[in-house]
DNA sequence: GCATAAGTTGCGACTTAGTTGCAATTAGAA
DNA sequence: TTCTAATTGCAACTAAGTCGCAACTTATGC
């Protein structure tokens, strides 16, 4: 999600900068994937684009994603694909930060530490592997739903039911 | 990959043991898993799973996967989608371990460390959030490949036109 | 401001990965 | 051995993303 409007421009400059064309398509993606609150997915980007501009294409919308990716200005994101094969995207934060997929309610919480910045250090040096992106994800159940689910299982019993019956 | 013939055993029992039935399928998709040194994604499992019996289908090696997924005894990786669209998967290690891929070259390292460990333990206890699977996945230049991109750059020069021709 | 060349887009057909409903088959309990 | 619920194969389907190419647009130089 966008941090604030100090990336409003940044990201349109960066494009720039390194030499690529301003077009209407790509400065509307941009501005979308900014404003949005949410992790926003290819499908929904396009929805949301063609408000604006209704001759905008799917191709488009791949075409600039992967050109942002490439410019490191977002970050793809699966989400533990709680809802089938899609991806999010959202604008490179200054912190990277880990996201905890509920798999009961869908919820997506972020979670970022002085741990997880260390551990990318200490990848870093240990493997002289040089990091472009670092995408931790986890799923699980929030806590509320981690609350709700043990309750439940007390009454009726684990196994092969409780699994069966169970969302994920 | 699997980390010992320990398991041979145990993901057969633990299908088992959840009440689910031990099809010849089943044995010879989880056999295959297990023997695996690679990561294998569904593709290569069915066309390996083939070789023993001509008649098994593709909607079984998904169904199978699913299975295993929900008893975590088998883990969905994206390996950052250097190949496409598709997933991997490995048999539940002991312990969790992190994921590097080399957008250049397409080699994969794991690492584990007691940083990771810490912070999934840091997660759970912050957040309160009960954690099913953690994945950490990093893209990014092997220290081959980075020392190799280095050089290549210094010479021609960075910008549009490195990224253009870059693999990634 | 205008021409122009390279970058970018729209289109549509295509590929790849995964899903689903249903009838036939089979594992394992009785 | 019988029987029933779980599992499979099949085939058609959906969803997500890709690609080649002609048409259009941006940024640059004049």
């Amino acid at each position: 999600m966008p941090t604030e409007c100090s990336q409003r421009r940044l990201l349109l400059d960066e494009v720039v900068a390194k030499g690529f064309r301003l077009t209407s398509q790509r400065r509307a993606l941009i501005q979308i994937i900014q404003q949005s609150r949410q992790h926003v997915d290819a499908a929904t980007l396009l929805k949301l684009a063609r408000k604006r501009d209704p001759r905008i294409n799917r191709a488009t919308v791949y075409r600039t994603l992967d050109l942002l990716k490439k410019l490191q200005l977002v970050d793809e994101l699966d989400l533990m694909h709680l809802t089938g094969e899609k991806h999010y995207y959202e604008v490179r934060p200054d912190r990277q930060h880990v996201h905890l997929a509920c798999c009961r309610c869908g919820r997506i919480v972020e979670f970022s530490s002085d741990t997880f910045d260390r551990l990318q250090s200490e990848i870093a040096a240990q493997t002289g592997f040089e990091i472009q992106v670092a995408r931790l994800e986890v799923g699980g159940h929030c806590s509320s739903c981690a609350a709700a689910a043990h309750s439940a299982t007390s009454a009726s019993e684990a196994g092969k039911d409780a699994l069966k019956s169970s969302v994920d």
